[in-house]
DNA sequence: CTGAAAGCGCTTACAG
DNA sequence: CTGAAAGCGCTTACAG
């Protein structure tokens, strides 16, 4: 068989019918041949395929295909906001997982709106998504009573749900090693703001944090536990609200980096320097903590290990195994905005 | 026609076929009773249909419409990477676009890669993508040619290319803005870093401002125009290299936030203050910029509205029009990072 | 206003 | 090892 020069561009995209019109062959001999691990046809055969598919640039629909399998090979994820590099560090881990096992993945944000977040996924679910990855779970949440009901494989990442699969790290563990931190550093003044108390991440490193203090034998006052949202305004207000009402605490955990961004704003509108009159640790060890003029203690996440894992655990679903919910080693990182020596 | 209590999740998903069925009317009809302005079906019929499909939690099956109309409704968008909020607030603009007129968008890493460019494009393309926004183009990129050759609509955001259908602001416009701030402050010993030159931001934003300083008779050395990466690291690096190079530069200007994060880092590290001894300046205004401890003059460059307005214009390309080029107007924010009374 | 039919491009069980 | 057929769920030009 000689293959034409194929007028770039010009002519239609090659379809499985065209390609076995120009073999002579049958159109299902064509879809066998260019299957990953071709059975049932002759190795000659699989070659000719190969090469004219190849030479005519044909790329199979996979419009046409999922409608024929039943399976889009395209997952959905749920987020709050991707331009929290937080949310788009897990997207990442997602995405690369999911490339790799042939899946294409759909992103939405949903601002932690309940609204927002059941119009998303009605839009997900019509566009066939073979399963979803949730990073925006709220306490309150019910999506996953929907996901649930559909019977749609879902897999909870970074923030968790009772009696969910999920995949995220041990965050009342990196909550307890801030705390052992600033303990061990002398601290007995000290303030949380806590982030988001409806997630999981904010309310467990928050209460992991507080037991440790309490183990110890400090009480940290309910007023000076202050929840905020995940971003740097919000946790500059937070921030303002505890010095209101203690302008004497000499450390402060924040639940997030960015969050601590904005308690760092705070402090510098105050006039009070970091580390000397206040402590300050993060969370997540953003690639910003490690930049910023006093660098930052924070806890190490593993946030592109969790949407790994957790497109890992989709997988799993997906081929009808039940995987196990984990919870990831989180890892503190001490620099000086806690100890001016590090 | 009484609707039987459909027992949630148990029984398959409704299709047109189901309904008509399940109504006694042609398939057909149901599809005409469902199309967002129905036209030749009676109120009535209409009605009926859409009662039964919404108790029966009726969502259309996107992967036979793509198949039957030959357009799937689906973008596709290639960024450098999502984890910088650059590009993940262009994408926030790109996506509410993009679901306001119906679409779904998939995003895709390239990392500036060649490579893995190719790779993605290809992946976009075999899921049928009805058009493609561009936000990693470089100077060197050919994606645009197999984008020309498969007659794919196409529009380019943020970083433009000679010649091709692109949305951004006017980088050389703010890099001037940023050149006469510096310049009415009588700063004369100046460095930039450059951020990506293949990139048509990096580099016009470093000629808008090169420009300007020439026009008012201030020539800068061409070692003291450093390019690197568009992140935290690299602009440390090159903040360095400046500095060994002139010790005694008085003004910094960085063509992006996080590249003025690591010059930051570096003149802590030389224990050079901020503006007091070099003042900085960095471009995009993101959250971030208005938080750090010294508060950072940059240029507002409109991300959500860039990625708006390029998926406005892939939506005139898809309509069969020819979308005009457009250059928003950046807009300059002074902080004290240039100026300590701000 | 409604029905009947064709067909988008693919996969897969069934023959031979 | 190859062919022929059916069918996934939808839309749309064509009849009536």
């Amino acid at each position: 068989v000689t293959i034409e020069p194929s007028s770039a561009g010009a002519r239609s995209p090659a379809t499985l019918t065209s390609l076995a019109r120009e073999l002579g062959v049958h159109v299902s001999t064509v879809s066998r041949a260019l299957t990953p691990n071709p059975k049932g046809v002759s190795a000659s055969t699989v070659a000719v395929v190969r090469r004219l598919a190849a030479e005519r640039g044909y790329r199979s629909n996979q419009a046409a295909r999922a409608l024929r399998t039943g399976r889009s090979l395209v997952i959905g994820m749920l987020v709050p906001r991707l331009t929290d590099e937080v949310q788009a560090t897990v997207y990442e881990g997602v995405d690369a997982a999911a490339m790799a096992a042939g899946y294409a993945t759909l992103v939405a944000n949903t601002l932690d709106q309940a609204e927002l977040r059941s119009q998303r996924l009605d839009l997900l679910l019509a566009r066939q998504v073979d399963g979803i990855i949730l990073a925006d779970s709220l306490s309150d949440s019910n999506v996953v009573d929907q996901l649930d009901a559909a019977g749609i494989p879902y897999v909870l990442a970074l923030r968790q749900l009772p009696d969910r699969p999920s995949i995220g790290t041990d965050d009342l563990r990196g909550g307890r090693l801030v705390a052992e931190h600033l303990l061990g550093l002398g601290h007995t003044r000290m303030a949380v703001v806590a982030g988001d108390t409806r997630a999981s991440t904010g309310a467990e490193r928050t209460q992991g944090f507080l037991h440790a203090c309490r183990a110890a034998g400090i009480d940290i006052a309910e007023h000076l536990v202050v929840p905020c949202g995940f971003n740097v305004r919000s946790g500059a207000a937070a921030a303002a609200q505890i010095l209101d009402k203690d302008p004497d605490v000499t450390a402060i955990f924040a639940t997030s980096d960015n969050v601590a961004l904005g308690v760092l704003g705070t402090l510098r509108d105050r006039g009070r320097s970091v580390p000397g009159d206040v402590a300050l640790a993060g969370y997540n060890n953003l690639d910003m903590a490690a930049a910023l003029p006093v660098p930052l203690t924070t806890v190490d996440s593993r946030l592109v290990d969790v949407g790994r894992a957790a497109m890992h655990g989709l997988l799993e679903l997906l081929l009808g195994r039940r995987p196990a919910s984990e919870r990831l080693e989180p890892r503190l990182v001490v620099r000086s905005s806690t100890t001016p020596d590090a």
